[in-house]
DNA sequence: TAGTGGTCTAGACCACAAT
DNA sequence: TTGTGGTCTAGACCACTAC
């Protein structure tokens, strides 16, 4: 007994999807139109829309009005965590512009800091009381002008509060390891949880996502510690189809090593 | 000047999305039927069927023929990439099955090792030449009989050659960092490259995903490296939203420290 | 102006669940 | 048997592009 056949307009998505991820259709590239769609499968207009709709809620095409749907273009940038050294680059500055310029595009971020109590979520991430003061600072980042990274970051300020760092963008020093190693606080590791998940509607107002394509994110919670202590917490949002995140993670950094344990 | 309205299905899909991410629709959590939608919002049939595709393509919801829409179960489970030694632990447990474990799930695994010629993808990824021996094994990981995640490794056999871990699950020993520590190749780093896209029809069919629902994945490019040497390298997909990556990094876990450098 | 995609109507028919 | 969602038809009308 064989499979029974998909749907009429499954077999369009999987056809053209197959097509797009293989690359043999290119970013960029035309599809048929509608209609053309419509007598090459000899399916209903209906079945061939619901089939493009799909597709783009996939985030594989755009459809343009008046033109045609194309294959869109899923270049991605990378962002790089690692575990080098960050504390001697004073005023060094930040991973995202890193990121940027090594992607060729214009970095930019806007930013609005405010001292407000924790709330139990945060308080509970960064192993405070509900109601401690923190400080909440909002970041947008762009790319050539295009937003294209959300964060909202949370310290206590029972660690940064009265200090040059206090407020993340008007002190001396730009990042949060270099800034806690400004004021004598040395951050030895950070705890980073990756989802990915639908973007809720602020976001793709925020990102300027196409309601229609694209919708999904990659949301981090990143927490950096000094010891036992978290210092800092933060919920990143990326458009989910435009990054690509590379982890580089050493094996064993630690003592006691093989050689001292080995006889 | 206002902004234009949202279409009708929009909303619909604004109103349901946001009320089950805020968690008020808890999974599980049966919608209105069609009906009900259609006279409560004043649309058509097939407006209201067009929103709700949308929500399933989401994978936030499921439909049930005959029985009505129901909020989808986004529980996940937890991957854990760290820095710990594992060398030492020889005959131990599988990354996969701790993490299963921790999460109340029996693991189970199937996989397949067989000799090939390197393709150029996978030998740039290794830094071998292009039809150079490798051993490609591919996994299809269960929890509690679900599958739950794919693999397909690839080592050279430069390395691995001719040695008792040469074949991945027959050796003594289990574990890319475990084996190689076996053979005296000591790894000393991983880079993971994450990025998510919709699943592909292969992808689908081997992790039983519903064609209707939750068709995202997260796709991770390993590579294991002893000094400049890669010595394995993965491609790993997981169900988009059946997944939490966790990555616990050391920052600045190399001499010269911070003593040795300051006067 | 002609062609294209985006939204929407008013249904029909089927597969399946609940009873 | 009744109610539900899943697939599909045969369009209409609008917004926009390309010419």
């Amino acid at each position: 007994m064989t499979n029974k056949e998909p749907p009429n307009y499954q077999r369009i998505v999987d056809d053209l999807r197959s097509r797009i991820l293989s690359g043999e259709l290119a970013p960029g590239h035309k599809l048929p139109t509608e209609k053309e769609l419509q007598q090459r499968w000899g399916f209903s207009t209906t079945i061939v829309k619901h089939a493009l709709t799909l597709l783009r809620s996939e985030g594989l095409i755009e459809g343009r009005r008046g033109s045609g749907n194309y294959v869109r273009d899923r270049t991605q940038l990378v962002r790089r965590a690692h575990s080098r050294d960050m504390r001697k680059r004073l005023g060094s500055t930040s991973p995202f512009a890193r990121d940027s310029e090594a992607a060729g595009r214009q970095p930019s971020w806007e930013s609005e800091s405010k001292k407000i109590p924790a709330t139990p979520h945060v308080a509970g991430r960064l192993g405070i009381r509900p109601g401690d003061s923190v400080m909440h600072t909002k970041y947008r980042y762009l790319a050539d002008g295009d937003p294209i990274q959300l964060a909202d970051s949370y310290e206590p300020l029972a660690v940064t509060g009265g200090t040059q760092v206090e407020y993340p963008e008007q002190g001396p020093v730009i990042g949060v390891v270099a800034r806690m190693d400004f004021i004598g606080v040395a951050i030895d590791r950070f705890v980073e949880e990756v989802t990915t998940r639908p973007a809720m509607p602020e976001e793709i107002t925020a990102l300027e996502l196409d309601p229609r394509s694209g919708r999904w994110v990659i949301a981090i919670e990143r927490t950096y510690y000094a010891g036992p202590t978290a210092v800092e917490t933060a919920d990143i949002v990326f458009p989910g189809d435009r990054y690509r995140l590379v982890y580089e993670m050493p094996i064993d950094p630690w003592p006691p090593s093989k050689e001292a344990e080995t006889p």
